[in-house]
DNA sequence: ATATTTATGTGAACAGTGATAACATTGAGT
DNA sequence: ACTCAATGTTATCACTGTTCACATAAATAT
């Protein structure tokens, strides 16, 4: 009806079976997820976007959290590949900490949707591959903190560390992108906002 | 004008005018929002919780987005008095303000989906009485910061010092929230990782 | 007191959403 | 070549936010 695609299409465009759909599908969600700073993208949206009716995203996703599961695990992994990269331009272990953490929060002010996804509530559901205790986010931020201090501090400080330098960041992160600071602002002043120096930094 | 105290007229529900329609509808938004700890309430469900018809709230707000900010207002009262509440009980002013991000952390373990909305994007819309910059929150923040260090640190850096607390209170209220760090252990550690001393406290 | 105006409620309708069911088309394997 | 499972389509459902025309009660003017 409204396929307006001639049969000659080069490229195999527009074919009754897609291909690849389900790709195609986070393609689609994630490019639409930078497109615009609001909510996450509706599953029609998607589907439209892609040429596709509503129902064929079924056969790939149970549901729309299914489709936005999937858009969350992808931006996750940009995530983590931002920060090691970040962190390989660190001389001292301090240094690529540091690095690691503004790298984080560049990421979020530079997809703010696609940050917001990655940690929009799931309901509880299965989290694996998430950023969790034990998720490879998680243990890389331990690694670390381990790195940075070595044995002058104790596993369990570590952790505290590790956590309150994981609060920082994120919670710098929300509060530009909900507007409660300026996102620029948070740029200017990163290198002091992230700093594993003590809280007290500057303290005459 | 000013609003009066509704008649709580137990046959008021009844009457064809409802009477104070507006905080029942906030009332139902709050109360709705404490039971469930998922999204914020649809606007239908909550006249349907007055019984009322949905038509009837837009007599009184907008639209759905005006009446989860009147929420969000009313939340973001209660939180200001929590941590007003809980700053008496510090002897210095450093206790004070660990107290007073304590009680931040608390509030939002306590009132998932309220702390939420009260943070939810507004989309640009106007922010006033929202915790900004020039708000009450952000004010008394950098008030309680320059209480501690008087003049023995910069206004400058009294300000990176306010933006870290705050970062840190609400990076773990979020990530708490969204169930990438337990809610307990959090709860458990709060006086380790809420704490103005330095980052690197416990260094051997 | 009565009439009129204004504030506040109702029900019906609209478009848009996520989801499901029944049907259509295709490509792969015997 | 025939079957059949995979993958697409259309039609439909219940639900949502929103708007409309209309109903009712309360406030105000006569």
């Amino acid at each position: 009806m409204t396929l307006q695609a001639p049969p000659h299409d080069p490229a195999a465009a527009r074919r009754y079976h897609h291909g690849d759909l389900r790709t195609a599908l986070v393609e689609a969600g994630l490019r639409l997820l930078g497109e615009s700073p609001g909510d996450a993208p509706g599953l029609r949206e998607v589907a439209r976007s892609v040429g596709v009716s509503s129902a064929a995203v079924y056969r790939h996703f149970p549901n729309r959290e299914a489709l936005l599961r999937a858009l969350a695990f992808a931006g996750l992994e940009q995530l983590g590949a931002a920060q090691t990269a970040a962190m390989r331009d660190g001389a001292t272990a301090k240094d690529a900490f540091n690095a690691s953490g503004r790298a984080y929060v560049r990421f979020a002010l530079a997809n703010p949707s696609l940050y917001r996804l990655i940690f929009a509530t799931t309901g509880g559901a299965d989290r694996s591959g998430m950023p969790g205790d034990d998720s490879e986010p998680g243990r890389l931020l331990l690694g670390s903190v381990a790195a940075m201090y070595g044995d002058r501090l104790s596993g369990d400080s570590q952790r505290i560390v590790a956590l309150r330098a994981w609060a920082i960041v994120h919670g710098l992160s929300m509060l530009a992108l909900d507007g409660l600071l300026d996102p620029a602002t948070v740029a200017a002043e990163l290198d002091r906002l992230v700093d594993s120096q003590g809280f007290d930094a500057g303290l005459a």
